[in-house]
DNA sequence: GCGATTTTAGGACAAATGTACTAGATTTTT
DNA sequence: AAAAATCTAGTACATTTGTCCTAAAATCGC
């Protein structure tokens, strides 16, 4: 492999292990097995290498959602493409578990997540607007409602990491279908019974407790 | 003033500013106006502040829900509780703009935070089930659901201070109404009609068009 | 095999930070 | 007023970090 691939990669590990303040360019060095001078020949600065991983990640989701089909567009299909995208964000952790630290660290990734959120915005509106057209969702019952429902959705979908690392006690492996499966719970209100239908045929599919390794108040 | 006090306060100004990160004794000494040596006998480190302001925040959230009183619960109620909440969040945004920095600097704000969301969760959920009593909350209608609303709910809390230091771009007086509108928003499709009626009430009292200052795809 | 390019190691330097310590000043107590 | 406490300034030290530079080593094209 590449030093500069085993840079990435260890570099990666390194931050979703400490966090972003806890990791130079030595640290990352030391684990890799090189000199600080021949990291900084590779990557000028820590800052460099968080833009490199955050691309990474962006690419990573990118391509998992291609082209939406509204042939096979439903309640099944929004729940594995925002489990396959949870899963890809919990692989680069780091960077929405401190991401206004990370924001303000590196601008251009704070400009580049903003227009990738008012394109999402729209994805999501679309996506909406098919599952409405299918019956599997209510037709917007208040003004603007989706509109709302949709940066919700956006803010929970990165705001379950930093959540996760305080809250959870659960298994490794049940983390990412928990948060999944808590704000997928968040379109709940707004299916069809046709909708909950499909939904439940989702979970009963997965096997899935609604709540497990999260302190309750029961 | 006190010395002590001063510290807080430059302390807290320059945190919501500059990020944790970027803060140091000597940073605050320097505007404070006294030594750093004098800075670490009232407060030994960082850290020490940082956990002073916690438990400021977590006073003056505490001191806002006081009792609750079911008389006079309602959804204008529930509005105004929960931006109230949030003004004290902004005050102290430092605070939850990387909160999952400050828990593994400060081990023992992680340790209260979880349990104070244990009683969170509590509390409202007997909110919610006055709500439902006053046939202003629709009842659960799939099991569990307001169990995942709360969480969802409480994690919608603090995520919205990074994405407003992210994406929001309004005047700062608009900021809060924004974000508490916004987190409300997500109990609309729960409401009743005269839920719905309350709450357009209490919409059109505060004059709010339901998105500004926020950058969207239309 | 040879020259050019790429990669690597290592050191030097300034700046910043947390921590600890000393001694003087100020306030409070008696 | 004297003693005790509290408060303050200043210094020193070890560490860490980012940045820059040099020179050697490895690799590649020809």
């Amino acid at each position: 492999m590449k030093t500069s691939e085993k840079i990435l990669l260890v570099a990666l590990q390194q931050f979703n292990e400490l966090g972003i303040e806890q990791v130079s360019i030595r640290s990352i060095a030391r684990e890799v097995g090189i000199s600080a001078g021949n990291l900084t020949y590779h990557y000028k600065n820590t800052d460099t290498i968080i833009y490199e991983l955050y691309l990474q990640l962006v690419e990573a989701l990118s391509s998992s959602i291609k082209q939406i089909d509204p042939q096979k567009l439903d309640i099944e299909w929004l729940c594995e493409q925002l489990e396959s995208n949870f899963q890809h964000l919990w692989t680069y952790k780091f960077i929405l578990l401190d991401f206004a630290a990370v924001a303000r660290r590196v601008p251009s990734i704070r400009e580049h997540f903003r227009q990738l959120v008012v394109l999402r915005q729209f994805q999501f509106r679309q996506i909406l607007e098919i599952l409405i057209a299918k019956g599997l969702l209510k037709k917007e019952w208040i003004k603007g409602m989706y509109d709302q429902y949709i940066l919700l959705l956006i803010i929970q979908s990165g705001a379950w990491i930093p959540d996760a690392e305080i809250h959870f006690d659960g298994e490794v492996e049940e983390l990412i279908p928990f948060y999944a499966n808590l704000v997928l719970g968040s379109l709940l209100p707004f299916l069809t019974e046709t909708g909950i239908e499909q939904y439940q045929a989702y979970q009963k599919k997965h096997q899935r407790s609604p709540i497990r390794g999260y302190p309750s108040a029961g």
